[in-house]
Formats: C-alpha cells, structure tokens, sequence
RNA sequence: CGUGCAGGCCGGGUGACCGCGGGCCGCAUCGGGGCCCGAGGAAAGUCCGGACACCGCAGGGCAAGGGCGCUGGGGAAAUCCCAGGCGGCGAAAGCCGACGGAAAGUGGCACAGAAAAGACACCGCCAUGCGAGGCAUCACGCGAUGAGUCGUGCGGUAAGGGUGAAAAGGUGGGGUAAGAGCCCACCAGCGUCGUGGUGACACGGCGGCUCGCCAAACCCCGCCUGGUGCAAGGCGAAACAGGCUCCGCCAGCAGGCGGCCCGCCGAGGAGCCGGGUGCGCUGCUCGAGUCGCCGGGGAACCGGCGACCCAGAUAGAUGGUCACCCUCGACAGAAUCCGGCUUACAGGCCUGCUUCCGGA
C-alpha cells in the first residue's frame, strides 16, 4: 500500500468516525465511511486506511509490529474491498499476544470480516 | 586448566517471490522501470552539558535557585573522562567513596544502658563524720585504744563491671587513700619545621599533651546561574469580525527591566466573549562525523595524511508467504543534532591480568 491510500490528515479521520458506520470486535473496531462530491475531496476510486493503535496495546516495538501486520493483511483484503472507501482500524488492547499466537492469517480473517462487517453496516445507513 | 577481575566486540544467518520510505538516472508524462541507501548499543529514561533558533538585555544591592566541592591533566562544556593521593573492602588482579567546614549556630544519636555530650556516678573502689552490735588489748571501777562488719551522711574517683554502632585517645609502666595525660615510653590525633613531589600528600625531627559521631539534617564557606525549546524559527498560500468591561495617558506606583528595593524606561496595558487558520516548502541532516595508517602522550586525548557519505520519515517507512542451517534469537524503534550519565539486556566471542581455593 502506498503512501496515497493511507488516512493522513486529522479532518480525514474526523470525517470517517463522525459519518461512517462501525463494528467491533474482541480485538478489532472497524470505521467504513465513501465519501462523496460533497465532502470536499471528491470521489475516488481507491480504498484508504487509517490505524489507530493506542499505548494500551504495547510499548513502541509492539505498536510498530502491530501496525505492519495490519498494514499487510488491509493489502492483502482490499482487492475484495468496495471501492472509494476509506476504512478506520482500531487496534484493542490484547491484539499484539493474540497475533503473536495465532499467527498472520488469523490477523487477516479478521481483518477481512471486521472490514466487510463495517461496509454493510455503512451500506445499509445510506440506503 | 578451572576460578576471579578488567577492557573491547557481536546481538541470528542464507536464498526465492510479493511489498514499504528516500535519493539519483532514463523511457516518457495515464503510468511503468533501473541503480544505491534505509534504526540502536542503548534509538530508551529525559537526568546533566552544549550547538542552533527566537524573545529579553541599563546598572547596583538583596533574595531565590542549582548542582558541585582531594590533586594534576584532558575536553566546547558537563553531575563527564584519564592518571594520581587518601580512606574502606579483597588472598590477589582489582573494586568502591557528594572526599570543604562539627573550636559560627540550631538540631539529632533508635533499642539497651547509670549516663549518648556542660560527664549530674547505677554497681564498685577510696577517705571521713555519725549510729548499731559484737571481737581483741590495757585496766578490771566507770572506761580507753585498735582492726574489722553493717547502716547512713558528705566528699574523692572514669582503673574495673555491665549496655551499646559508639562510653570521653590506645597499650604498658610509674604514681596515688583510691584514681586520673597526674608523670613517662611507644602508637593514633593536633601544631610546627625539614626533605621529596607541579600538587593532593608521603617520610622524618621537634613541641605542648587531647577535640565522640552525623552536614545525602538545617546550615556556613567557596564556585555557578536570563527565559523558552525544532510544536524553536523562516518563507509562501488560504481564511477572518469584531464586541464588551476595567486601569492609565507626560507623571506621583497603568505597565516593563522573569521575585523585592534603589534606579531607569515609559503611552498604552489587562481580562472576558466571539471569529479564522491548523496546508505546502524550509529548518533537516556533512558532523566537536566515521574508518584506516603514521606521530606525540603513562592514559584520557591531541596532531597529520588518506578514504568514505552512513535514515531523514511526517497518521510517521524494515512487513507477508516459504525453504534450509545453527548454539532457536534478549532489551528494545530514529523524530533538530552532538557530548555524557543512568537504566534494561537471551546468548556468545576476543585480549590482558590474578592464584585463597579445586584439578594436573
């Protein structure tokens, strides 16, 4: 993933958190949100990701491991991703050992369905 | 050889495919390639010292704060480093020490003990007054004298007992009613002189005989000290809206000179409510730099020559899937940059030294 399909600026996660719709999980809490015309930066085509991984997870080795293993298995999820969305991960406390046990594709399954979990939610609100 | 000590180093590796951040170069401008580089010894804690940046700067005194405190050297500086002195520990190599002042003052010294700092004597020791009851001698009539016991009063005494981390210099001798630096010798300490050393100090002579410990208790003395930190700061872009209250206006204290006073400057200052921005570039990595060789020095370190460029991210770059090997991998992630300190750390390697103990 590269540079342009991560969440960068604060007004960005605002926009998802305040419009979009979550689900969470043991481990996970997924934000899905499309932005529109409206909402300034016009409709694109690609699917963004913000992460969210607050200190309760680990100290700074263990959230920088976290993160890349997110990173990971958001890539590997977003070719069966809707288009145009930008996604919010929040990473719970708990998630670093979980991992660490259960290994990498565990991560990305639930990845994948928190993921899908948040779209429909954020479908079903705009219909 | 083991053991112990000191110093230094490494911190899983190799290969395949798919990916991430930065720089450069083409094709060429929808995009897609090639090459190179890409976390640590502590990147950490943010405890010191700086560089750099902005703000302040008129001086004097006081206060406050700050750590620091043996000597010589190193270093930009430091609560840093090296070497040495002194003290303590160890068999040794070696390790540890905030290492100025306790005769400026205040305060503390648990428990135990009579007493913990003006020695106010618990037991004991000594001399003596008085009293008690017996003994011996003389006399044998009252009585007198002597040695000692018990009780009590007054005085002398820090040698002994016991307590303690510590008991008023130590040991031995003389001395004395019993004792005491009361006197003497040696040792410790203090003062002074000489010699050696750049110096801290060391050694030796002489002197008068003597001062508990704690300053990482307050404190005293000496030394030091503008503030804020790269979210500093600079450039550009975009956007906005002001209102109310109070104080002051040539002086005399509105306010400023980070606290106070003197003194100086001085026409604007303070508070509340509301509104806008919160984006791009820069600072941003070539530096008290790293490595090698040579020279100086006992070392820290310094000088010369040569080579090298070694992260610069900005919601923040090292990951995923496999395969194989080994001793199965600790603590841990740059955020302006350096120099230190401190703390964390599986396992392993190298060099030098020690010899109480174990083995040959």
């Amino acid at each position: 993933m590269t540079r342009r399909s991560r969440l960068s600026r604060s007004r960005d996660f605002d926009a998802v958190y305040r419009n979009g719709r979550s689900v969470a999980s043991r481990y996970l809490v997924a934000y899905s949100f499309r932005p529109t015309a409206e909402d300034g930066a016009g409709a694109r085509n690609d699917a963004r990701l913000g992460l969210a991984v607050p200190r309760q997870v680990g100290d700074a080795v263990t959230r920088n491991w976290v993160k890349r293993r997110l990173r990971a298995a958001f890539g590997a999820a977003s070719e069966r991703l809707e288009p145009g969305h930008d996604y919010v991960l929040i990473a719970r406390p708990g998630l670093a050992e979980a991992v660490e046990n259960q290994g990498f594709a565990w991560l990305a399954e639930r990845v994948e369905e928190a993921l899908a979990g948040a779209v429909s939610a954020d479908r079903d609100r705009a219909a």
